[in-house]
DNA sequence: CGAGCGCTTGATTGAGTTCAAAAATCGTGG
DNA sequence: CCACGATTTTTGAACTCAATCAAGCGCTCG
């Protein structure tokens, strides 16, 4: 059971063995089927999901009720707001299944538990946080610069592995984009035969 | 000297004044004039900036030239390409002085030392580094989901600050529009007689 | 005091949106 | 396994918001 997850501690976290089994009795580990909302805008994070298989996303809905997809989450990524998770704030987005997945859920207690039992957790989360910040910039910094068509194609080289797994109008909402905008930049790229993979 | 860094640390951080007696000699405090360039793109980013008083920016230039601002600091905030100084790749972007202003330098030593030293250091960052990813977040719903004006009144109500100290130029920048367009925005709003303060 | 920079204004263009509807694809039950 | 309804994607036409290009104004500071 739940042998990726710890697998990936073990690799990324430099978690050994011994802390393991003192860490495993707090890790729930679950099967969800898409469609699943684990978190609604307005609630409080009190979770945080790694995904062994599957795909989950956060997304927003603004008032005209408009979905604006934050991050996709595909195998061995994590999902949760960490603001509201951390400062125990109502959540600003939704987190639900695309695809059917099994996921690892990790509350409170376990990170408690692994800060005292593992500094190099302590350590792993910095790590993990500065990604999640590298990743942040980068979108916002093409956000400010590139428009839909280089937005498009900044997004497949960087997911590869997700486009070709959500409805393109999932990917328009993540670009900030219409489906039909979208639709259209890929005509033209065809156009122009521009080959995807 | 530098009293301004030392009770941020000590409320923030919770350094005590023993604590502080063993890392003061690894700070630098600099002033530095309005125009000086701190960090260039494409270099690595080795020092982590506080700023005492004054204005800064960090900002991209993009390859038709466009500057793009990603982030202005004020007095007691940071800045630094947190990326480039955490995993030592070259910098993304710039970073230069708006305002003639007084910073302290932290670099590496310090980063490693204080951590030996004091482990209510780590919990700050920790809590920084979420605060980081916060703003990111916020700013990222924003650029998929609001016009020109939302995101202006968005900017001036969270840095009411910033707004009376930079050029309109350098808030469009900001905001991913053009300075005409900023213009525009504010005649409109003007025109329906809008008091920003 | 003049040159340059920042801000404004106007006219025009253009990228992307909106609205509407057809075509393609998906998935589910019979 | 097929058929049918729902969802997704595509296409078209009109429109909108913001960008671009160009010119003028006002201020500052050298």
């Amino acid at each position: 059971m739940q042998e990726s997850f710890r697998d990936y501690m073990m690799a990324q976290a430099g978690i050994t063995a011994e802390q393991w089994e003192l860490i495993v009795s707090l890790i729930q580990e679950k099967t969800v089927p898409k469609g699943t909302i684990l978190l609604r805008q307005g609630d409080i994070c009190s979770e945080v999901y790694f995904v062994t298989t599957g795909l989950l996303r956060s997304y927003t809905v603004d008032d005209s009720g408009k979905e604006h997809i934050l991050q996709f989450s595909a195998e061995n990524w994590w999902i949760a707001d960490r603001n509201s998770f951390y400062y125990g704030e109502p959540s600003l987005f939704f987190v639900d299944v695309i695809e059917d997945a099994r996921i690892t859920i990790l509350d409170h207690d376990f990170e408690t538990r692994i800060q005292e039992i593992a500094p190099s957790y302590t350590r792993f989360n910095t790590r993990a946080l500065h990604n999640a910040i590298r990743f942040m910039q980068r979108r916002i910094n093409l956000l400010l610069s590139a428009g839909a068509e280089e937005r498009y194609l900044d997004f497949i080289s960087l997911y590869p592995n997700v486009t070709l797994r959500v409805p393109q109008w999932m990917i328009a909402s993540y670009l900030g984009i219409t489906p039909e905008s979208l639709s259209r930049v890929r005509r033209e790229l065809a156009r122009r035969n521009f080959k995807p993979h």
